[in-house]
DNA sequence: ATGAAAGCGCTAACAT
DNA sequence: ATGTTAGCGCTTTCAT
């Protein structure tokens, strides 16, 4: 018994001795056919091993399509990875396919993404963040589709946006090191040609420095994508040029880490010698001799939420325009 | 200047003055035009910007849709992360839109996932694996598009494999440790209840305890995804059932870095008291002080490479159906 | 409760 | 080099 791209509505319809139309409201589940009609309908369709074609269905004027597309910087990061997870999660259980696209933190390449989706005439678009080209901005609103921008909180969103400020995030770490009493603080970031999220984390904490008379003493802006190693040499470099630093400021989790067994393979203590602060809240911190200072982010909950609101406006339910998701700073042992 | 989803060929062959197939031709680059024309329809186009419908071109007779699905156990995993990441980046550039599913190793998410990518009338399909409900298997039968299974070499496959051996990189590990004078033999691995890869390489392994006159002396295969934390309480529960071990393969590498995170916490030695072994090749193995020995897996590769095989087969060259990717046992200091 | 007709935007096949 | 025709499979609209 072999479904079949090739049997139409129609063929059912013939089997059946009724119209296209009948079976068509049959499958849609709307009203308009008796009961018995409903069962042949269902049993020959079961029987042919029916497709129904979604190009179709999504064609015609007034058409409704259940096409998702989602753009992020990257796939292989962890937090991304499982924002994705948790947003195509919500899509499927709520009916939509998602169409994919990445950028690497470059917003033409969203813009290219874009432009091919468009294409496809999508329900819905999902994005991270809120730096957009001015052309994607246009496309967007040419689109006429619910919009949601996440990650990266935008308080005059397109459309939805949903997240949290990483500006805060930075802001906060450099508020909380600064009240352990570390004076001499160092940056180690990834990325440096690339407008990153991180970058404004950094200048959060910055912001911090400079609120209390003080500024960072030293940073190293790696041109990778944030790893372990990339923490690993970025310390390494970080420290060459400035010895005195008593705290470091990471780009994230796995940087830190990273910088920690650097810092560990030189007999220097932390938080003795000197204070590491992280932000995401990744899992390999879980296995560090000392809980890692860090920001968690509640990835799946960002990328839950963000499908639901999307979902919700394309079914036209009233939906806020911003919602915010607390991120929480994790008072660890390692400054 | 907006895009208009609303704009359509009739709309720039009559602003130009000749007929929508003359536009046609021009976009899609065929012949049977004249470069004024080209030259007029392409400055039209581009006034009105006029955004094509791919649901229309996807949709008459004979029409060639440029929709791949992809279908991977899990989006937040370093190794299917990457390549996601590469398979994408490689369709995106030959002129694919990708849509994704994941199915965390339950064939029958698989086999739902597929339904309702089977309806979007794809131009082709990877998937991760050789493991297929029987209802996959009839349906991507009945696709008749290409199907790449990628990861678990299939010397059988469905249409055209690309991958390697896990059951052989287990056994390759095996006789590596063997050789290395261990003895006695446990093994830590995640997802009990699910067929798995992992499951593949711990059978691979086995058989080269049993080739060898021996076998696992313990082994603790927890419920959870694997990952560092996993491998850490993993291995406090394996060492408080079996404690005369002196090595430990685990399921992957950010296990084995999580085990050897509880080792040192109760200051056994690695690799004196006890060798470790991990697979993947991940990131996280590059800042450990002491080597990891492991297999690595090129991510990158096996994406590009299962992405470049579909569409060679969806534009009707000839293709191999058995790609064999090799992986390579790194000899580390761990064990 | 059911059916008939029109049409969505594009392209293949067949003119001219 | 360019135009005309037909039709993809479905849903909306308007009958009956």
């Amino acid at each position: 018994m072999g479904r079949s791209t090739k049997t139409g509505l129609e063929d059912i319809a013939r089997a059946v001795g009724v119209s296209k139309m009948t079976v068509s409201r049959v499958l849609r589940g709307s009203s308009g056919f008796s009961e018995e009609t409903r069962e042949r309908v269902l049993s020959e369709v079961e029987k042919r091993g029916y497709l129904p074609n979604r190009i179709a269905a999504a064609f015609g004027a007034g058409a409704t399509s259940t096409l998702v597309g989602v753009c992020v910087p990257r796939f292989a990061s962890s937090l991304f990875g499982s924002t994705l997870e948790s947003i195509n999660a919500t899509l499927t259980r709520l009916g939509y396919q998602t169409m994919i696209g990445s950028h690497d933190q470059m917003p033409e390449e969203e813009e290219v993404w874009l432009k091919g989706l468009a294409s496809w005439r999508p329900a819905g678009v999902i994005l991270v963040g809120r730096r957009h080209t001015s052309d994607t901005l246009s496309l967007l609103r040419d689109l006429t589709v619910p919009i949601v921008e996440m990650w990266d909180l935008n308080t005059q969103p397109i459309d939805v946006s949903i997240g949290f400020s990483h500006f805060d995030d930075g802001y906060r770490m450099g508020k909380y090191l600064l009240s352990r009493g570390r004076e001499k603080f160092g940056y180690v970031g990834a990325m440096a040609n690339r407008t990153t999220m991180g970058r404004n984390r950094c200048e959060g904490f910055e912001a911090a420095l400079q609120d209390a008379g003080t500024a960072l003493a030293a940073r190293e802006i790696l041109e990778d994508h944030p790893g372990f190693y990339a923490g690993y040499y970025g310390t390494e470099t970080l420290l060459s040029r400035e010895q005195k630093l008593d705290s470091i400021y990471y780009h994230d989790d796995e940087m830190a880490i990273g910088g920690m067994a650097w810092l560990a393979s030189q007999g220097v203590r932390v938080p003795d010698d000197i204070g590491v602060a992280g932000w995401g809240g990744m899992e390999a911190a879980s296995i560090q001799p000392r809980r890692l200072t860090t920001i968690t982010v509640p990835t799946t909950l960002i990328g839950k939420t963000a499908a639901e609101l999307l979902v919700g406006r394309m079914r036209g339910e009233p939906v806020r325009d911003v919602t915010v998701i607390p991120t929480h700073l994790v008072p660890g042992e390692t400054g």
